[in-house]
DNA sequence: AAGTAAAATTTACGCGCGCTAATTTGTAAT
DNA sequence: ATTACAAATTAGCGCGCGTAAATTTTACTT
């Protein structure tokens, strides 16, 4: 039945009965031609099987099919979700999402950039760096396409950010762990590239002083992308000396949240928020494995889904919006405390 | 300096005094020209930043530079872990690796060999499910382009398997586990639909019954890929009903040995080799976040470099051999065992 | 110096589709 | 039946490059 014979447009338009500028339109927008050529065409689709090559068709539109997507990292099993939910709205949408990875580096963030040119992507979602990121590329970048920033955020850049409240999210853990106990103290990398990490850090000393306790701030030496490593090493070394001021540890991400559990699990300091327990340790972001971890880990959930829709959902309608005078539109999130048993 | 005014092949060609088609030789091997002519070429890519576009080659080329990656599921540590490194490679080979997930379900695994067509692929690494695949799409796919398979083999089909040897890896381990302490019990899935899973079960058969031992094989209800949840409510399970017939527990994957670890902190077993332990845990894959378990996981190196290097070595030795009656290659490499605190 | 093979050039066509302008056909209302 | 408007058709150019055949130039040999 099916006879994949046909080599191109032409030949579908002849096997149809349309002529092909309206079999074109038709590929372009099913809704621009009239409903009963609409059906011809798509009775001739069923009996044989043929699609518009995409490369002719890019290479003569003004703007392609194409979004690009592209995530810092996704080793971090954060982005590989968030970038999972993007891309399914892209698809969703009739679009095709180009997901890309920088693999933990800012160099590879501007390549990935440049060779997007090259495939006159009709939109990009960027999870950027941040400060680490090549701030000028990312500029001309968004000079010459529709972008939309997500998780973390770069003033001035793109069409609109979309991310987490981490004024909200911090101040919700930390309210939380003064009601149930001590006051906690706040660990973090030493040089955080995140501005998300600035941020919570920010939030922190804010909602601290809110609730009239004395902020205490401690950060981990070490760079890179091995949260988990720096969390045990370091805050290991901390634990082990004492070093904290109370015995409640808010840790900036979830990463350095197991890394420091599994520290406390080898000095044989428990965990949790029992009477018997020598430590609480709260994390952010919900990292899929802190449900696992031991004891599991009490944390901040992130809106993956929420952040990931309306992302693609702000591109879009960039895209539609024919003035480019459109505000530049910030959206956050609320964060959702997750109690487990570590804190 | 850098004028970006360069529209096409035939402005570039005159700026740089020499003749369209020869540029265009020079684009698909900068070695097919002369020395002379070369160095004309890149003298004027120096002074304009020109590059052929890439819809407009593509359309026309009998072949792409595209190599399609498919895994079936990026949210995996393990399969972003392998694709980060096939598409490194890729890259490195001058090639544009496109990575795909199937997010865990067959039908996006032929839903993306599908759209992987319309590009033209050179060539194609799968790892595909294995008996969940659409075998008789990856057939037809096999048939119309170069495909390499990785992680998970599928009998006769693609040019080459590359894997991990898991007779070897777990007969590794089983040795391991026998000589240091008692002979370990086995804890699976259900219903694995990776291949792997059943060579490890097998293997683990194997290994004990030449070990003197007899197998005692304990398969976990649940379906899909929440390997974590499954190896704590069903691990849990059989800890708190002491169903296991020794205080040994090779896990087939460490996803599941996450899960179980959690369940035996929640039960207040001691893990490890200690003398004072209750249990022993063992798992396969040396997950990034093995390292960091309560205790650090016992578990089985795979070589991702050496796969993932060697996948594209075959694929790309594959598409330079003009006959195409290559025999079909199986290549292993061999796990490495990785002690740490659970086993 | 002539001879030779390799490389570059000229010329020309084709790929598959987007897009436009002018014309014709179809549809729905008066 | 006439009008008016929307939609489809015809015809044709252009996109940027691959590729082939015939010709000319270049580099190297003896």
């Amino acid at each position: 039945m099916r006879q994949p014979k046909i080599r191109n447009m032409e030949e579908f338009a002849n096997i149809s009965g349309i002529s092909r500028p309206t079999v074109s339109k038709y590929f372009n927008n099913p809704e621009s031609v009239r409903a009963s050529t609409r059906e011809k065409i798509e009775a001739a689709l069923k009996r044989y099987d043929y699609q518009p090559n995409v490369f002719a068709m890019n290479q003569n539109r003004r703007t392609t099919k194409n979004i690009g997507v592209v995530v810092p990292n996704l080793a971090d099993p954060f982005f590989s979700e968030i970038g999972r939910r993007v891309e399914l709205a892209c698809i969703d949408a009739g679009y095709s999402p180009i997901l890309l990875s920088s693999h933990g580096s800012p160099e590879m963030e501007r390549d990935n950039l440049t060779s997007l040119r090259a495939l006159k992507p009709a939109g990009v979602l960027l999870a950027p760096f941040g400060r680490m990121s090549d701030v000028e590329a990312v500029q001309t970048f968004d000079a010459d396409f529709p972008l939309v920033l997500f998780d973390a955020n770069m003033s001035s850049i793109g069409q609109a950010f979309v991310g987490t409240d981490n004024a909200q999210s911090v101040d919700l853990m930390v309210e939380y762990l003064c009601r149930s106990g001590e006051a906690p103290c706040f660990f973090e990398m030493m040089a955080p590239t995140n501005p998300n990490a600035n941020k919570r850090r920010q939030a922190y000393i804010e909602s601290m002083e809110r609730h009239g306790h004395v902020p205490r701030i401690y950060q981990a030496d070490g760079e890179g992308w091995n949260f988990e490593e720096i969390g045990k090493v370091e805050g290991g070394r901390l634990l082990a000396a004492k070093s904290f001021e109370t015995k409640t540890i808010l840790c900036s991400n979830d990463r350095l949240a197991i890394g420091m559990l599994s520290a406390a699990y080898d000095l044989g300091l428990r965990v949790g928020h029992g009477a018997e327990c020598d430590l609480r340790i709260a994390g952010h972001d919900d990292h899929p494995f802190s449900k696992f971890t031991c004891p599991p880990l009490t944390t901040i959930a992130q809106d993956y889904e929420a952040i990931a829709n309306r992302a693609v959902r702000e591109l879009f309608s960039t895209l539609e919006a024919e003035d480019r005078t459109k505000d530049r539109l910030e959206t956050t999130f609320d964060g959702r405390l997750i109690m487990r048993e570590s804190a």
